[in-house]
DNA sequence: GATTTAATTAACCGGTCGTCCAGTTAATTA
DNA sequence: TAATTAACTGGACGACCGGTTAATTAAATC
């Protein structure tokens, strides 16, 4: 008499618990860690609250598991950015903005998870992360040797300008959306790619 | 047998509710509205929890005259930055970009709260915040027409490149100070300035 | 095909949330 | 000083929170 026919319920550890990563990781970075609770998770994945706990031990652990993954695949972008760049430096670090800068267009929520993570009063950054720090630093340091970029500006700032030009824009552009009455699109976008690239190469960048 | 002696308890409309709403303000802003209770800003104010609804109604009222009360001081620094600039147009945009950060380095919770925003879903823009935003690019417009910034940038894009310069730094501070091992200082500060400086400069700036 | 393993569920727990309201007490007014 | 107003409290409410437990059932193993 039970629904045998209405949900075929094959069984698949790895598909379930994807499925509520996957919700959760959009829940959560797109309202925050404490306006989203395992019901609502739950219900969207389709599965029961007790899954949830089965698989991410509880609220914490999911989180923990939603940003472990983002910053994963933050660190597989940057790591080839890094490599890539490097060996061309010829290119300037054109080629530097517009991969980062279409990387987060793809995944905007890695962007929301940074600044999420400033309101985390008991924020300790990942080891992964602070290495990509460390090698990003490194990796300015590298293009200023090399006379591609500006040297009376230290690396670590720079890399603060590259990160708000880059990051604040897909935290605030549905805010900035909305206060010009438009809707955000691929030609807001692109506009804004084109003044950071505009000023990055006359503010940052050696001619 | 009451507590009578131990707290005078004068009674001060303005004095209790000004209290509320300044710790709802500390809170909410560093936390985030939904990661806030009720009984915590009643605690830490030193009243009921009672009291907040004979104020303020409920916790979205509370939360909506924390933002009217942050908007509005953030209007009034507008609005001065905007007359005084423009009538001294031959300090070129330096000037605002000095007064606008020292003003987020004294009231760091605005940049919050514009984040904040961001993650609400059902934001709507409040009419101040609509009508600084069409002045501040009006305000762009103008220094353009003056020859003071670079006029192959639409003014609103050169707003968005304002804003995330100078907010994006009070938000994502704190995480780069733990990225880098070391504290959020004055001198973090202002090193941070100096390169946002070099780089208007330099690359929105004309020169 | 029986047994074991593990994915999944349903029912439930104590606690805290936001909200409400009836009552108390200080200040104001007439 | 009596009456009125309004600041303020304490306790109770239903809903929902994160989390637990025991039972079910599909898949894997033998």
């Amino acid at each position: 008499m039970k629904n045998k026919a209405l949900t075929p319920q094959k069984r698949d550890r790895d598909k379930t618990s994807g499925a509520i990563l996957s919700t959760a990781t959009t829940l959560f970075l797109e309202r925050g860690y404490a306006a989203v609770s395992l019901s609502l998770i739950a219900k969207q994945a389709g599965v029961t609250k007790s899954l949830l706990h089965h698989y991410f031990r509880d609220k914490q652990g999911l989180w923990k598991a939603v940003k472990d993954a983002s910053v994963a695949s933050y660190a597989e972008q940057q790591r080839a950015l890094f490599s890539e760049s490097l060996s061309n430096p010829e290119e300037g670090i054109a080629s530097s903005i517009t991969a980062y800068f279409s990387f987060l267009k793809k995944h905007p929520e890695i962007a929301r998870m940074f600044a999420l993570e400033s309101f985390e009063g008991e924020y300790k950054p990942s080891a992964t992360e602070q290495e990509l720090q460390k090698k990003g630093i490194n990796f300015i340091h590298d293009l200023q040797k090399m006379n591609v970029l500006r040297k009376d500006i230290d690396a670590d700032m720079i890399l603060a300008l590259f990160s708000a030009l880059t990051e604040h824009w897909f935290i605030s552009r549905d805010r900035v959306a909305k206060l010009n009455n438009t809707k955000v699109s691929n030609a807001l976008d692109a506009r804004y790619f084109e003044a950071v690239t505009k000023v990055f190469n006359d503010g940052i960048q050696i001619q």
